[in-house]
DNA sequence: AAGATTTGGTAAAACGTTTTACTAGTTTTA
DNA sequence: TAAAACTAGTAAAACGTTTTACCAAATCTT
């Protein structure tokens, strides 16, 4: 019933002809190795008839190559990074690699094991968005001559190839589009996180504020308090506390989403009053009411150029290619939310 | 530099064993084959000191086993997908899995591209979320001896392992509970599907109308259509015609986004007035004012039961497990949407 | 004390490719 | 016309495992 899948082998009996010769012609070295112009025919018909296809392990094993993507990100299951995903493994297929999703969790350990994996299993390249204190495995993955392409984050102190936003900028942006519509009281609510792209926001908030004349006020949560009483309670303070806090930017969208719910909760007119903005954008931003006012990233274009540089990699397996520092532009997509009421 | 990883032949020549004996020892069967403790021990120690870790493209070439099971879905973007994806991610990785993910837009020429691109490259077995066309593949997959396991839809008249929600009584608890808050003219918008979880809604929201003495009035649109113009227009008439509409069944989530949309767009006071209940809960229809009530799929449970059938399979490859027909419970989570104003 | 069994292993084949090194026959060159 | 070069391939090693079949020495059985 269950018949094998037919090997090179297989081919060779049958045509009468050797391996070699076989695996010439299936790799477009027919002519090149001097096959007859017949015997190419022959192979090819007859592998076209039968519907051969290589055994993809046999040919990882002998080349050391598996055609496998890694992308690690913080949650598949996060809108964000899934939205990301859909747009690499569209480009990775068309070039016939496939991508294997992983979510580290923003956790160290978790990236390590992950990593760890996957190197064993040959893949032939990784694009992470790394989690804090995984510098040194990134830079032994990249010794280990893999490439590795890092996105959204990355490390000051080490050369790796990455594509990330110009977060001080959107931040700067967003915070100034804040004053220029009437506020005067902006908090900025933020992840308790060393992580370059947070740091880049924080400033680009204070910058803008402080160059207004105006004073900043910032709460910056640890990451795992976001879904908790305590969490909660620091952002109720905040919003409702006598600092008379008119305005708020958020660096991120589970925290936007966290906050609406608490406002919701507390007193759903205060949404009204309050201007808000957030980094990333979400379909539902435009609909809820009032619509809220977004930093949205490139997505698209992230993933392409994170590709791009990725194909770049893996040709030239040359590692002199001078470390690729992208830098993007975020929109900032101006709403209800901002409008000074 | 670049140094090669250990192999077994290295570790045979460190220790003057043989590779035999080490491949023995390292898959658990020392004991078994009545290797002594003291060479085990030597082996283990050493693996240990070198962190040595096997090829395993070697050893799926070998066994045939390549410890990657795949996840294809309509779209990894999507958030429904997204969050059952993280939760099989875990569940796996758990088991020494890895999980591949891939899109296949609900074309039937995608999924079976994806299918023999996988199948090729050996994976362990397949969860499935099928595109309609796409019956004879899976059966195809299933001769050749591969786990299967459909999700989310599955076809009548094919004999295999799948999970799913009770759409039919979900559909029709969710149009009940438009009935029973003094809801009239119930409206069901939907897409233009043969599927079968499509048709069960839709038989739930017809059976649970006709019951209470009302009439149904359903809106089909082409998958393609949602997005343009064409089925925008549809739903605007719908919603605004002279049928004298109360109410709306969305059968799924991104039918609701785009309504939402075109609500806001039209008339933001409308969906005050307007009762709303949509199949697949989001964080979004929590905050939303109204908040909007829907049917939750129970993403955990559905998971688990898919791996959990999944790893059955993986066991026994014995195939004459008799096809496993889950059927889970969708929870109905009212908020104000479905109140009558 | 001779045959049977157990102990503690090993050699070699196999999985399905790619690639290096070779060859026998033909054609070209000088 | 002998050497050189080309043509059209092929044999075999290699990638790193698992697994089957075997073996010599020691121990047990009767």
């Amino acid at each position: 019933m269950k018949q094998k899948r037919p090997s090179i082998k297989d081919i060779a009996k049958a045509l009468n002809v050797s391996i070699t010769t076989i695996s010439f012609v299936l790799n477009g070295k027919g002519e090149e190795r001097k096959i007859s112009k017949e015997v190419i025919k022959k192979i090819e018909d007859y592998v076209e008839e039968i519907n051969y296809r290589p055994n993809q392990v046999a040919q990882s094993l002998r080349t050391g190559k598996s055609k496998i993507l890694v992308f690690m990100v913080e949650d598949i299951g996060n809108r964000f990074f899934a939205k990301i995903a859909r747009i690499i493994e569209d480009i990775a297929y068309e070039k016939g690699y496939k991508v294997l999703f992983c979510s580290n969790e923003n956790n160290d350990k978790r990236s390590r094991e992950l990593i760890r994996v996957f190197h064993e299993r040959q893949v032939d390249g990784f694009l992470i968005i790394p989690s804090p204190g995984i510098k040194k495995d990134i830079e032994n993955l990249i010794k280990s001559d893999i490439p590795v392409v890092l996105a959204d984050r990355y490390f000051e102190d080490l050369d790796v190839h990455h594509v990330v936003i110009n977060n001080y900028a959107a931040a700067q942006n967003a915070t100034q589009h804040l004053i220029d519509n009437g506020y005067k009281n902006i908090a900025f609510i933020s992840i308790d996180t060393q992580q370059i792209q947070m740091k880049d926001r924080a400033r680009g908030y204070r910058d803008a504020v402080e160059q207004a004349g105006l004073s900043p006020t910032v709460l910056e949560l640890p990451f795992e308090e976001i879904h908790k009483p305590e969490g909660k309670n620091k952002i109720k303070e905040l919003l409702t506390g006598s600092n008379g806090i008119d305005s708020v930017f958020f660096s991120t969208n589970y925290l936007t989403q966290a906050s609406l719910e608490i406002i919701k909760e507390l007193d759903p007119k205060l949404i009204y009053d309050l201007g808000i903005v957030t980094f990333d954008d979400n379909e539902f931003f435009r609909i809820n009411t009032p619509s809220i006012t977004a930093v949205a990233q490139p997505l698209q274009e992230l993933g392409e150029e994170l590709m791009r540089i990725m194909f770049k990699l893996l040709k030239k397996s040359d590692k002199e290619i001078p470390v690729i520092k992208s830098v993007l532009d975020a929109e900032l997509l101006p709403r209800e939310s901002s409008k000074k009421k």
